[in-house]
DNA sequence: CAATAAATTTAGCCCAATCTAAAAATAACT
DNA sequence: AGTTATTTTTAGATTGGGCTAAATTTATTG
């Protein structure tokens, strides 16, 4: 079945919707997440549905079909392998690479995907930590958890992060934070729910309760 | 300047049709290379002229002008960049790049084709060997001659392709002929005009007057 | 439960890129 | 040079993907 490249854009967003939300997606939710024209969606949503890609009711909101489901999956692969690619070959760092691989995920070749990633050695996380599923669709589990489920006195270790926007990934550089930094947890700040956290052993840092929320940590 | 995939390939066409009749593109010609309706092309004409990236006058045929023939240079430089890619670093052979570089060529990220050229150590061919023009446009022009020009006794090795087809390649292929290749050439037949060659000392092959000039050498 | 608010769809329009059929301009030939 | 053939353009239609405004359905709430 032939997608267009908007085909695949709204299926990933019906899927990512759905993943967040962990129910089905509506009208309004897709058009947020596109930034379209409800109506757009609408009329986008009947096309998807004649391709038996979704599960749509008027009025109701859409599921992704078996096959859908499988397309939704394979973009994610193709996005996050080409992220690992950008990052660990050409040396992009994980805040440039969300927009190249935007575009690169919809080069269409089964072939290309496996060969790529077979050249990367079978990554199973992408630059943000996000698990990379595997030619039959599987996605690695791993033990995490966000940083706010932490304690005061834990070792811990950065897995992944849940925000990919350009100004947050670019703030945590500033804090000299990246994936596989290491840092404990000095104190919870229970008014805020803020962390003060010890990265580096000599400088204390203030992470905000929105802040630790999208880290996701592992104790060490 | 933004320009469509679509209004990148015709501007590419023209290019190379220019390129190879050494005049201004037709009509026709570049409705047969596109493989759209005359009409078609009309139209891309004068949406192309308005962005000034051709100059066009009904009737007559166009020429690109200095901001389209850099777009379509550039163009040039991400396809080939990309088969390189493709063939060195990921083992796709020569006849599979084509139509995959055809797709990555319209990722637009001036950052990515520059990384990536130095990636791949600023390679001055292609898998075809075809000349890639560096950042700034310019190609790298190499002593190489048609296969037809060799006379009988001459010892070549194999630079470049002028035809990209898969079944030639292929062709080459079944006849052990790859760029790097080298050759003895035994006869011409002036009668049909095909040439008599010795590829690894063991097997004669006859190649036709069509595929002489297909291949480009260089005498060693 | 009726009235209002919010979400969704329909209706009608636009633009890019294509097509076919017909008209107009240029080229070729007797 | 005049007629025919070829090339190119115009006219009008179509499809994908989008929009706004209005209508409709579902949700919420006094």
């Amino acid at each position: 079945m032939h997608l267009s490249n908007t085909e695949e854009n709204y299926l990933k967003a019906i899927y990512k919707i759905a993943e967040r939300k962990n129910k089905s997606a509506s009208t309004n939710t897709i058009a947020n997440y596109i930034g379209t024209a409800p109506a757009s969606v609408t009329d986008m949503l009947k096309r998807l549905a004649g391709k038996q890609m979704i599960n749509y009711e008027r009025y109701k909101g859409v599921t992704l079909t078996t096959i859908g489901g499988r397309e939704a999956t394979q973009l994610i692969r193709r996005h996050r392998l080409w992220e690992v690619f950008l990052a660990s070959r050409l040396r992009f760092s994980w805040e440039a690479v969300h927009d190249i691989a935007e575009e690169l995920e919809h080069i269409k070749s089964e072939e290309l995907v496996n060969r790529l990633d077979a050249y990367l050695d079978y990554p199973k996380f992408d630059p943000h930590g996000d698990p990379i599923p595997n030619a039959q669709g599987k996605f690695t589990l791993r033990n995490q958890m966000s940083l706010s489920a932490a304690l005061p006195g834990n070792k811990v270790v950065l897995l992944g992060v849940r925000e990919h926007e350009t100004s947050f990934l670019e703030y945590l550089n500033e804090l000299n934070i990246g994936l596989g930094t290491e840092f404990t947890i000095k104190a919870f700040n229970n008014f805020d729910k803020s962390m003060n956290i010890l990265v580096d052993h000599n400088k204390e840092t203030l992470l905000s309760e929105k802040v630790c929320q999208i880290l996701l940590v592992k104790k060490i």
